[in-house]
DNA sequence: AAAAAAC
């Protein structure tokens, strides 16, 4: 296969600005995309931002827009023709202004409009006229319904990050959306994780889709390094702080599941004196921005967000992901650990294992087809001395869990130390069970995710309306201790963080 | 168990 960018059918102007761009050899998602993009077909791609997915599509995109004109008699010389959807503001930011660099040498105009900023600025450019569109959902809706977009004559529809567009939360908008838009029309359809559910929801969407994998849907980058640490919820914070000093990382990404959690972890740390900026959707969309600007200026070292920030943004050489909480939904696990290693280059992905989090760690290596081997981690200082802070952290716990604040008796964190420093724990039946994986009798032959794509019954959210619960004891075997190794006598495997219930 | 996307 030729993946020289000159050997395409591409106009002038866009050759221009790819050679401008730098770009001369094609990735995969770009080989395979381009020609049955040019060839007016519709797509379902499997692949991640950073593999070059948007070039994939707004270059042979451009290209339609620009040799077929269009004939439709319309009053507006500048109609909407493409229209490229996205989950999260700060994507739509990121694609629109790649698709501008694209169309930089032609006569195609592009806009972007979003949520939480002025909508006049985003009146006046779509009044002006726009061929390609790019937008999230609810402030394209508002658009809609005030008439400054008319999307009657859309030839094109790229629904980016399909598996969130198309999840419950987002598919009433996209629905109302689409009714808009012509019936006879190109959909392209890109995600790096498709559910069977999605993907067949998504393939009613489109017409005779040429499938395009780039990557394997749902697969993580051979390129990240993927440690999954098991520790107790208090320590999480130490821990990051622990494996950031001892992997000398400049920079990461830490996930958290909820915005107020996000907005604590934040504050903590940066107690810590390290530093660090929130990003999540309580935030105003200015300081959206900032915090993303600071992350990728360096100003700050630690990107601290929910997974509004999970997919598709495109930041250089981040050299690590954290999942400070396991995610609930494991392709989100996939999106976030898709923030660093991007491009061929190396990266990191720590998750956190609290005690409570072995089914969503299940999850998640059911989804990615690897066994996560969760260890734990050896944390320093057991047995510091307890500063003021520490005292004060104490003393609000102890008044939290009713004990009386100020006794400085050994607590319960120290003996939570001293258990894991005990060699020699007797086995514990429940966390000795040997694990097996639970898709592994059928992932011989077929590629598992397509063989669950066909033995799926036709249910939307297989986890509300079908039991989708393993036995504890299976999960739980997750958490069996690694062999110990030699020098390591005081990283004694963790076993139940003595008598805690979880 | 939550997040995101419009005021």
């Amino acid at each position: 296969m030729t993946t020289a960018y000159s050997t395409l059918a591409l106009a002038e102007p866009l050759k221009r600005a790819v050679a401008e761009m730098g770009y001369e050899n094609m990735t995969p998602i770009q080989a395979q995309a381009i020609p049955v993009v040019l060839a007016g077909q519709d797509v379902m791609g499997a692949a991640q931002t950073g593999t070059g997915k948007t070039a994939a599509f707004s270059l042979p995109l451009l290209q339609r827009l620009l040799k077929h004109e269009n004939t439709s008699a319309s009053p507006a010389r500048h109609p909407v023709r493409a229209l490229v959807l996205l989950p999260t503001r700060e994507l739509a930011d990121q694609v629109a202004q790649q698709i501008a660099l694209y169309a930089k040498y032609t006569h195609l105009r592009s806009a972007v409009v979003f949520g939480g900023v002025d909508m006049k600025p985003q009146t006046a450019e779509l009044k002006k006229g726009v061929e390609v569109l790019v937008a999230t959902p609810g402030r394209l809706l508002d658009h809609i319904e005030a008439k400054n977009a008319v999307l009657g004559q859309v030839e094109y529809v790229v629904l980016d990050e399909a598996d969130r567009m198309l999840d419950i939360g987002f598919l009433p908008d996209l629905q109302r959306i689409l009714s808009h838009l012509p019936k006879s029309r190109t959909t392209l359809l890109f995600s790096a994780t498709f559910s069977p559910e999605i993907r067949r929801l998504a393939e009613s969407y489109l017409h005779q889709p040429v499938a395009i994998e780039a990557a394997r849907p749902n697969e993580t980058a051979a390129t990240v390094e993927q440690l999954f640490f098991s520790v107790d919820g208090d320590d999480k914070r130490r821990a990051v702080r622990h494996i950031l000093k001892e992997r000398d990382l400049r920079q990461a990404f830490i996930f958290t599941n909820s915005k107020l959690g996000c907005a604590r972890l934040t504050r903590a740390l940066e107690r810590d004196g390290l530093r660090c900026a929130a990003l999540h959707g309580d935030k105003s969309q200015d300081e959206r921005l900032k915090a993303l600007e600071a992350f990728k200026a360096g100003e700050v070292d630690l990107l601290v967000c929910t997974d509004v920030a999970a997919r598709g943004l495109d930041i250089k050489d981040v050299p690590a992901v954290f999942n400070y909480d396991v995610p609930f939904n494991a392709e989100d696990y996939v999106h976030r650990i898709g923030r660093t290693g991007r491009a061929g280059a190396s990266g990191l992905a720590v998750t956190l294992v609290a005690p409570g989090d072995a089914r969503l760690v299940a999850e998640v290596e059911k989804l990615i087809k690897k066994k996560a081997q969760v260890q734990p981690l050896a944390l320093p200082g057991g047995e510091r001395r307890e500063g003021r802070e520490d005292r004060g952290r104490r003393d609000f716990r102890d008044r939290r869990d009713g004990r009386s604040a100020g006794r400085s008796d050994a607590s319960a964190r120290d003996s939570v130390y001293a258990t894991r420093q005990l060699p020699g724990q007797p086995p514990d039946p429940f966390f000795d069970q040997p694990y097996e994986p639970a898709a592994q009798g059928e992932a011989a032959e077929l590629p598992a995710w397509e063989k669950a794509a066909r033995s799926a019954p036709a249910i939307a959210r297989p986890g509300l309306l079908s039991p989708n619960i393993k036995p504890r004891r299976q999960v739980a075997a997750l958490f069996k201790p690694r062999a110990q190794e030699p020098g390591e006598a005081d990283a004694a495997p963790s076993q139940t963080p003595d008598g805690q219930p979880g």
